[in-house]
DNA sequence: CTACACCTTAGAGCCGACTCTAGGTCAAGG
DNA sequence: CCTTGACCTAGAGTCGGCTCTAAGGTGTAG
């Protein structure tokens, strides 16, 4: 099974704009049939879609390009290989670390208004000097 | 007690620059002393951590913004404060999700090389792939 | 044979979010 | 007085990642 850019486009949720620019990037270079349009095979199909979930999780193109070129070498670096997606993967751990800070934090803000509009509240310390301030002014 | 842009830039890990750009986007203006130097009040201090926050969680500066103009607008639309936050919320859940998912995908690919290089497995499928490929080139 | 969808290129433009430059002001300490 | 260091301005430049344009080639169906 082989695909067309307009048809890799559709199955990746990339835009044939984007995939031409990948290739141009070194990040996803297809074949090309004898009137030069490009075909992507199977497993360009595969690594197309890990570049969307390793970029999805903040993984730069840069990165992806090291790891692809780390792979692709005849040097078998499995070693480095692996702790690149390591790294990302703390790295990702981390992110999802803060993520779930900031959630409790805006679950507090929110229940916070939800009192306040019932009336039985008080808006938070920071809303209060805020309203200090526009008085003030 | 207030701050001067470089006593707040250490505060919120944002450089002199970036908090002048934002005063330039109108997302955090200080007042001025006499000698119209930029002086940060303690509110000040707590919206630009709450920007932090917020903008580590993926909000837009533009967001962010408009977050900060409905607040302080007159007619207090706290509904629509909380809406803004509620749907930055399922964003982050959404985004972590994804996160999730991606994770269990690198753990899965760690464990394929970890298991191939201890010479007890396979590497996988797309793995085989690439390998075929460059051996027929 | 021609209309149409789909493909090609090089290169320019855009966007968000900074990041930096050049040149200037001001207050305190030696 | 003079230097140092923190501050000020307007505006240009950078960066990652697209996104689009113009002008042209290819291949299949009616």
């Amino acid at each position: 099974m082989t695909y067309r850019i307009g048809e890799l486009a559709k199955l990746t949720d990339l835009s044939e704009h984007t995939l031409r620019f990948y290739e141009k990037e070194g990040l996803l270079v297809p074949k090309r049939n004898v009137s030069n349009v490009r075909v992507y095979s199977e497993d360009d199909r595969l690594w197309a879609e890990f570049i969307v979930h390793m970029k999805g999780t903040g993984m730069s193109l840069e990165d992806l390009k090291k790891y692809k070129d780390l792979r692709e070498s005849d040097s078998d670096n499995y070693e480095e290989l692996v702790a690149i997606l390591i790294r990302h993967k703390e790295n990702v751990e981390a992110k999802m670390a803060e993520y779930q800070h900031n959630l409790d934090l805006m679950n507090k803000k929110i229940a916070m208004y939800e009192q306040y509009m019932d009336g039985q509240g008080e808006k938070d310390l920071y809303d209060r000097f805020v309203k200090e301030k526009r008085t003030q002014n």
